[in-house]
DNA sequence: AAGTGGTCTAGACCACAAC
DNA sequence: TTGTGGTCTAGACCACTTG
């Protein structure tokens, strides 16, 4: 008996049910029998209704993990099973790299304070001129520049300064803590750029053991819609690579 | 009166409520009053049942189109307006670089024929020295040389050979009116690689006006889950950029 | 207190696949 | 015919924001 009757523990139900069902799928012997149990004997066994089995289906289906076939089941998608990283979920660049497979380390390269031009200024909905903090750290896989990542946020959304230690902590979880801001969206925007394009705007792109790398220019949101922090991150995609699963539509006739 | 009650008229419901929506945000004068009406007048108003309202809402949040504020209403997201180039869509190429503000213009670089090797075969799921069918093409934003495509496909899929003027239409479309195949989602992997390296693969990388290159691997699944065409574009991206709009999930603690 | 979005349910009916 | 996923509804209750 592997799937157990679901016990609202916090968040919602069909969060729990996504959680019970991929463990179950992990746990699942997929080469011999990829098939789930039908949405009914989901409901029923988990003690939840059917809307919320299909809830947490449908976010498994849009990721990827899942496979419908109208009249026949839900299977588990065997094509998704190798993905490590996926584009649409972000998440921490440490945990990026030990996924990817490496050994992962973080180190400071720099801290700066400056005023904010126009262009930063714009993206970040403040006055031109007001003082912005730049941290620009590297990200290693198996000790090899992995990722340069450089982060920009207004000054005063800071309560106190920060410690040294501090800066290396994920920037999101500084300002949750220090500013109170929880980051609930970001709007991403893919571009590739030559190493020499690079140096104009980090000082470690010499060491970077690669001629182009990917740029994610990331402008992060809070739960008010306000950009709170500019990022861009420069991968080397010898070592770091995403993948996405893009379900098409195919309503539109 | 903008809103009219929903006349199914094919597929679902909650689709047409959502270009139902849609069509009505962009008639909307957003700067004025960004406020959709509350989801049960919305249900009201277009004579269907909240859930389904919530259906369309919650792609239209998640597409970063609108933002849903607990306790104060639903709103019209003013980021999301100027995107041009949404990642998780991909499109059809000629569309891309017309929706990016360009001329559109495509030409056929070459067309060949040749025994898959192990890593195209494994990606295929054929076997290894089965035919393949290579196409390049390369698309123009103002005449400039914007993304290079090269799809590839068994040769067995078709049933007839393919005239010289088929080759410039969209290789979906091909598939699907020659082999009755339907692309129903992809998985795409995304890299970036300089002009040098982009020369291994594209005898047209020389005519590339930068020194790097966006690249997308993708490949395409058909209803049953068969992958059909492995295709990679390089994207000049100082001319076509993607943007995400990733909502992340606070749910978790 | 009133209004809004967030979650969940039970039940119905349809469309597709397989026997 | 049976079992499956796909769609839709009406109604309930909760949580958050605003006045």
């Amino acid at each position: 008996m592997e799937l157990k009757p679901i016990i609202r523990m916090k968040k919602n139900l069909s969060d729990e049910v996504k959680e019970n069902l991929c463990d179950y799928i992990r746990r699942m012997d997929v080469k011999k029998n990829p098939k789930l149990p039908s949405e009914a004997a989901l409901a029923q066994i988990l003690g939840v209704s059917r809307v919320t089995v299909r809830r947490a289906l449908d976010d498994l289906e849009q990721s990827g993990l899942l496979l419908r076939i109208h009249g026949r089941g839900t299977f588990v998608n065997p094509e998704a099973v190798q993905i490590k990283l996926n584009m649409t979920e972000g998440g921490e660049l440490m945990e990026s790299i030990i996924r990817s497979g490496y050994e992962a380390k973080v180190e400071l390269v720099r801290v700066e304070e400056y005023d904010a031009d126009k262009k930063l200024a714009s993206a970040l909905q403040i006055d031109i001129g007001a003082r912005v903090v730049e941290i620009e750290k590297v990200f290693y896989a198996d000790n090899h520049p992995a990722i340069v990542c450089i982060d920009r946020f207004p000054k005063d959304i800071l309560v106190r300064p920060l410690k040294e230690d501090e800066y290396k902590t994920t920037i999101f979880d500084l300002l949750r803590d220090t500013a109170g801001k929880t980051i609930t969206r970001d709007k991403v925007e893919v571009l590739s750029m030559s190493r020499a394009q690079m140096k104009k705007y980090s000082p470690f792109a010499d060491q970077m053991e690669c001629d182009s790398v990917l740029v994610l220019n990331s402008l992060n949101y809070d739960q008010n819609n306000i950009p709170i922090i500019f990022d861009t991150e420069f991968y080397n995609t010898n070592y770091i690579r995403y993948t996405l699963m893009r379900p098409k539509n195919i309503h539109y006739v």
